[in-house]
DNA sequence: GCATGATCATGC
DNA sequence: GCATGATCATGC
């Protein structure tokens, strides 16, 4: 019998779910009823396996033992291994009244403190009913962690304090992300009480990467594969962030070069290598954060940060756009932008580290954090709508050119550098043979398939926005 | 074998 | 000098 003021006994009667469907744990004739919709897959368990009524209350689910459940769908690796599908969403951010709280009274706080998780595994090709449950635990945050939640959490108010609430970004924060939620419809924009535009309603989550740690944890794999930035939790009562701890410790290493870093950590890699600095910058990232070589930075990967190794050049230009994986026709022809990969990547964190060549060799400049700012989002999304238009439309290539050596390159479609001040598509592949599936022929070469794109920050914007701000 | 994080090479 | 299409070394 399943007493719901006690959390261990929900807890171990959750867990009872591990392995089964909710068709199969429910005692429910489920053709009965109709179950689609979005968010359905908790509100099911809610109703019919926990047997109460789903609601939307300011308390957690289960009131008396102060427990929210959270049901989240699993993606499986190649090698098997589970990781989030997406960030976890928890309460809607109330603009009007959070500014008034603190923390520990807060209504995230309230609702979130004490997790119940439901992992199932998502299927495209099934019915909700049928995806199986692979993972079920309850969830409190490590002290460590709730640190930088709540600087988190101070953050995303400080913003609206600010009446910049239009502007919240994921990317403005570590594990405690400002998500989007609900339609792009107007309806969905909601007051703020210092500024006078309307923001769109986000909701707190956690974000991808640290419902990964959330997983690893749960499926005790933790402790093998990450490695930790910050050992003693104390050192975040002073110094105030990741960001500071992560700047001061690169600090020292301002003005050597490459190579002289790479020799002191002994370090040895091709310098013809295309990705010779990444390497280095990856290498001492944890040799300076005093993490092992095999493993990989727990904090970085919590939060997501994208980190990006830059070459400048003595007058500040910077040779090459940055790139970023090769994206998939087919994916972006079936998503909106709301659900987009490059959305995301938009409101991620970034660690810029920047090499500068002084004349002979290229030294260690500066390390800085950095995320998109609000109308910028807004360019790339209008890149990316051009983008989804061409591959609708299979127009890709425009023309074709021939250089001296009779060498044959094709002119693209997609938008180009020139054509905003932010972002842009290239290739991105082994050659230009290296392809990927498409969803619509291409008009010209009538082929099914098309060389890797993926899209740029140009280098310009990096500069200017970032390199010299 | 391929994804990744980049740089190369050509021509205007 | 820079835009653009193409390509490379590495690691898993």
């Amino acid at each position: 019998m399943l007493d719901t003021t006690s959390a261990d006994s929900i807890i171990e009667f959750a867990k009872k779910l591990k392995g089964k469907t909710l068709r199969t744990a429910c005692d429910v004739d489920f053709d009965e009823f109709k179950i689609n919709d979005k968010g359905g897959y908790g509100k099911t368990a809610e109703k019919y396996y926990f047997n109460y009524e789903p609601n939307s209350d300011a308390e957690p689910d289960f009131k008396e033992a102060g427990l929210e459940l959270k049901c989240s769908p699993l993606k499986t690796l190649k090698n098997g291994d589970f990781r989030s599908k997406e960030r976890l969403v928890l309460n809607i951010i109330n603009y009007l009244q959070v500014h008034k709280e603190d923390f520990e009274s807060s209504s995230f706080w309230k609702k979130n403190a004490h997790l119940l998780l439901v992992f199932y595994l998502h299927d495209r090709d099934l019915n909700l009913l049928d995806y199986i449950i692979k993972l079920v635990d309850d969830w409190k945050y490590p002290s460590e962690d709730l640190k930088i939640i709540k600087h988190d959490w101070e953050t995303i108010n400080q913003k609206i304090k600010e009446g910049k609430a239009h502007e919240l970004s994921e990317g403005d924060t570590f594990y405690l992300g400002a998500c989007t939620k609900g339609s792009t419809a107007l309806k969905s924009f909601r007051e703020q009480p210092f500024g006078k535009e309307k923001a769109k309603q986000r909701a707190y989550s956690l974000k991808q990467g640290y419902v990964n740690h959330i997983i690893a944890s749960i499926a005790q794999e933790e402790t093998a594969v990450y490695g930790k930035i910050i050992e003693r939790p104390e050192v975040l009562d002073i110094v105030q962030s990741i960001e500071e701890i992560v700047i001061s410790k690169f600090q020292p290493f301002y003005g050597k070069s490459a190579e002289e870093i790479a020799e002191k950590f002994d370090l040895h890699f091709n310098p013809k290598a295309k990705n010779y600095f990444a390497s280095i910058t990856n290498a001492v990232l944890k040799a300076i954060l005093g993490i092992e070589q095999d493993k990989t930075i727990e904090e970085f990967e919590k939060a997501d940060i994208q980190v990006k190794t830059i070459r400048v050049e003595k007058n500040n230009r910077i040779e090459q756009s940055v790139s970023f994986p090769a994206f998939d026709f087919i994916q972006i022809y079936n998503e909106s932008w709301r659900e987009s990969e490059l959305k995301d990547l938009t409101e991620k964190k970034f660690l810029f580290l920047f090499f500068k060549n002084n004349g002979n060799e290229y030294v260690f400049d500066k390390v800085k954090f950095w995320n998109m700012p609000f109308a910028d989002r807004n360019e790339v999304r209008k890149v990316w709508l051009r983008t989804k238009k061409i591959i609708q439309t299979g127009e890709i290539v425009k023309g074709y050119k021939t250089d001296k050596n009779g060498k044959i390159s094709r002119q693209l479609n997609f938008p180009k550098k020139t054509e905003n001040n932010v972002w842009h598509v290239r290739p991105h592949g082994q050659t230009a043979l290296d392809t990927k599936p498409l969803p619509v022929m291409e008009k010209e070469t009538k082929e099914m398939s098309f060389t890797k794109q993926c899209f740029w920050m140009n280098w310009d914007y990096l500069r200017d926005e970032i390199y010299l701000k």
